[in-house]
DNA sequence: ACCGTTGCCGAAACCGGTTTCGGAAGTCAC
DNA sequence: GTGACTTCCGAAACCGGTTTCGGCAACGGT
C-alpha cells in the first residue's frame, strides 16, 4: 500500500465480464474470441457469430484502455479550449460539445476536454495529452494564419484536424465555413438596398478566418462596382465595447459609412448603444450585418442581420473526419467546407441618409450637449 | 490484420519512454521503479529519490490507461451534457469547463465529456461510460429533485457529486450556490424600496433549485412582512419568450406586481420586450430582478440587476470534490455551499407607481390602439 | 554464535485485452 | 494414398504498468 492512498476504499463495481469470461463460456481461447469480434479473416463465419451473439448475450464490452496499451488506440478525440478567450466561439459550446460527442459516440469514441488558460500555454497543454497518449487526435478550434499547435502536432505525427483554415495547409485536414462568401454576400446585399460607403469590422488579426472574411469584404467591393476605401476598414473587433468604439470612429469619418459588415456578431452589437446614443435607428439610419447568427443578435432591437452558423454540425463533421483520418485516411484528402446561411433581421435595409446626410446630422449632434451616459453597469 | 481496418497508418509517435526502459538505465527491476515512484514504504529513501530524479532527467509519464488495466483507475473525471436544454447552464459552460479541467489536471487527471440528445437518453449514455469505465466518477450537473442519475450511480456504485443539491441526499457529496438565499436576498431588497406587490417567476420544477429558490422567495416576504399571494407565482420560465409570456401575465392581473423576481436571468430577459411593448421603464415602474448573472443581463438597457454565479469556481470546487471522493473519503463529508453575489444593475429601484396606479394605466393602454408587432425574426 | 527482525529489492504473476505463430484437421489434385 | 494448400483455432507472447511474494543481507539482542 502506498503511503499516500492510505484508506482507499475498494470499488466495487458491477462485476464486468472480461474477454477471458466470455471465452471460458464459449469453450474457445480468449484470442480466438478477440479474434472473431475485430473480424479477423481467420476465424469461420459460424464461430464469429457465436462469440458476437454471446458477448451481445452476456454484455460483454472491451475496455478501451485495455485495448490501448497493446494496440496503442484510446478511441478517444481530445479538445483544447482555451479558457481566456471571450469571442463568439463560446456561445456555440455547448453545441459544437454536443455535435463532436455524438459524432464519436456513434462510432464508440469518447472526448476528452482540457483547457488552457491562455495562448502561450496551449501547446504545452497539448503537448502533455500527447504525451500521456489521453488523445488519438486532436480537434483544434479558432485556427491562427501561424498555429503553434499545428506546427507542434505536425512535429510531432498526431493526427488533428482544424475548425477552420490556416496558413501553411501541407498535411491538414479541416472543416470550415466560408466566411469570405458571407462577406462577400453581405456587400453585394448592402450594395443592392443602395449604399455606397460600405465600412468593414473585422475580428481577431491573428485569426485565419480574418484574412479570408477581408478578401470576401474586398470581392464584394469590387463586384458591387465600389472602390476601397483604407479609412472603411478596422480590426480587431471582437466585443461589443471593441465594436461600439470601431462603431464610433467610422461614424465620425467625414464620410461616415452608411453600412457597417462586422466580422463577429459579438462585436456588431456594439453598434447597438453606439446608434442609441446618437440617436440613429439602426437598419434605416444606419446598416449593420454581422457573423455567427449568436443568440443575443436575435434578441436585440432590431434583430441582427447575420449570418448562421451551424455549430452542431461542424462539431460533428470534424469529428467524423478526425476518426477517419486517425484509421488512416489521408489528411489532405479529408476537406470539407460549407456555406453559412443569411438569417435576415431588421439590422439592415435601403439607407434613408446619404453619407453627406448623415455626416450633417451627425455634425449637428456634435453641436448639442452631449449625452453623458454614466450607467455602464 | 482485420478486415475492416485494412491500410492503418503505422502511428510513428515520438519515442516514449516506458518504465521498463527508466529500469534498465537505473540497474533496478521495473516493479521497484513503479513502487518507488509510487512511494511505497519498502522503498528506501535513496533509491526512491534517485528514481524520481531519473524519471524527471528522463521524461517519463506513465500511460494512465496502462495503469488503469490493473488499479481500475483511468485518472479521469466524466461529465454527461444534456444537449437539448438551452438554458442558464449554457452561457457559463466554457467557465465551467475551465473550472473542472483545470482543477482536473492540477492533479494529472483529465475529463472526459459526453452529451445525450434527451433526458431520456441521459441514463443511458451515463450507463455506457460506466460499463466501458471511462472515467473513476461524474459531474452532475443540473440536478433535479428526483434524479435518475443519482439512483443509477449509486446503484452502481460509481462515485458522482452534485452541482446542486438534490430530494433524497444519501450518499451524495455536492456544491451548490445559495439560491435561496439569493431570493430571499432580492425580496427583502424590493421590499425595502417599497414595493408591496412582489411577484415571483421559477424556473424548471423538475429541477431541486427551483423548490428552494421559491422557499427563499416565500422566506423573504414573510421577513418582509408581506402577504404570499399565490396569483403572483409562477412558474417554468426558463426562456426569454417564457419570461414574457410570465410577465404579460402578471401584468395582466388586476392588482399587478411593481417588481418581479425571476429564478433565471434568460426568463428575466423576457420583461425587456413586454416593457417596451407595453410603455414601461424597467427599473422605475417596473423592477426586475433575475439570478444567474448572464452577460446578456448587462447588456440589456437597463442592466439587469442578478445575482453572479462563479460558474469556474464551482467547476473547481467539483472537481475537487469528486477527486477526493474517488480517492476514498466519505462523500457525505464532502458538501460546500457559497452564496451568490448580488450584482447591481438599473432594472430595479424605488416603485415610481403603485400597483393600482400601475393597474390603471396598463388599462388605459388596452383602450389604446393595441401596436402590433409584427417583427418577430 | 545463533536466531529473529527488519529493511530493501528482484522475480514473477497479474490486469484485460491484441497479435503472432504453429499446428491439427480438412480439401483438393494427381 | 500421398503431398500441398487451406481453413481455423489454441497457445503463448506481448503491451506497460502494478502488486505479491520471497529471499538476501544487515542488524539487534541474548
Amino acid at each position: 500500500m502506498p503511503v499516500t492512498t492510505t484508506g482507499q476504499k475498494r470499488l466495487q463495481r458491477p462485476p464486468r465480464v472480461t474477454i477471458g469470461q466470455l471465452a471460458d463460456a464459449l469453450g474457445l481461447a480468449k484470442g480466438t474470441v478477440s479474434r472473431a469480434l475485430n473480424d479477423y479473416p481467420d476465424i469461420s463465419e459460424s464461430t464469429r457469430l457465436r462469440v458476437k451473439r454471446a458477448a451481445q448475450r452476456m454484455g460483454y464490452r472491451p475496455l478501451s484502455h485495455a485495448q490501448a496499451i497493446r494496440t496503442g488506440r484510446t478511441r478517444s478525440l481530445g479538445l483544447v479550449l482555451q479558457s481566456d478567450v471571450h469571442d463568439g466561439m463560446r456561445p456555440f459550446l455547448a453545441e459544437f460539445l454536443s455535435g463532436l460527442t455524438q459524432e464519436a459516440s456513434r462510432e464508440g469514441w469518447t472526448l476528452t476536454v482540457s483547457t488552457a488558460p491562455s495562448e502561450a500555454e496551449l501547446a504545452g497543454v497539448l503537448r502533455r495529452l500527447v504525451e500521456e497518449h489521453k488523445a488519438d487526435g486532436f480537434v483544434l478550434p479558432r485556427t491562427m494564419i501561424e498555429d503553434p499547435r499545428v506546427a507542434l502536432l505536425r512535429a510531432l505525427g498526431v493526427p488533428f484536424v482544424l475548425f477552420g483554415r490556416t496558413g501553411d495547409g501541407r498535411g491538414c485536414s479541416w472543416y470550415d465555413i466560408l466566411g469570405e462568401e458571407a462577406m462577400r454576400e453581405a456587400v453585394l446585399r448592402l450594395a443592392s438596398f443602395g449604399h455606397r460607403r460600405i465600412a468593414f469590422v473585422n475580428g481577431g488579426n491573428r485569426y485565419n478566418y480574418s484574412v479570408l472574411r477581408e478578401a470576401g469584404y474586398r470581392a464584394g467591393l469590387r463586384e458591387a462596382g465600389l472602390a476601397e476605401a483604407p479609412e472603411l476598414m478596422r480590426r480587431d473587433a471582437l466585443t461589443p465595447q471593441e465594436g461600439a468604439a470601431a462603431t464610433r470612429a467610422l461614424l465620425a469619418l467625414p464620410e461616415p459609412p452608411t453600412a457597417i459588415v462586422f466580422a463577429v456578431d459579438m462585436a456588431a452589437l456594439g453598434a447597438w448603444p453606439v446608434a442609441a446614443e446618437l440617436g440613429l435607428a439602426i437598419g434605416r439610419e444606419l446598416s449593420v450585418i454581422g457573423y455567427d447568427g449568436v443568440p443575443e443578435g436575435a434578441l436585440a432591437r432590431p434583430s441582427l442581420t447575420s449570418f448562421d452558423v451551424d455549430t452542431k454540425r461542424a462539431g460533428e463533421r470534424l469529428a467524423h473526419l478526425l476518426i477517419r483520418q486517425i484509421r488512416g485516411e489521408e489528411a489532405e484528402a479529408l476537406r470539407e467546407t460549407e456555406r453559412a446561411r443569411l438569417r435576415e433581421g431588421g439590422s439592415d435595409g435601403p439607407p434613408e441618409l446619404t453619407s453627406s446626410e448623415l455626416a450633417r446630422r451627425l455634425r449637428a449632434l456634435r453641436q448639442h450637449v452631449t449625452r453623458t451616459d454614466g450607467r455602464m453597469t
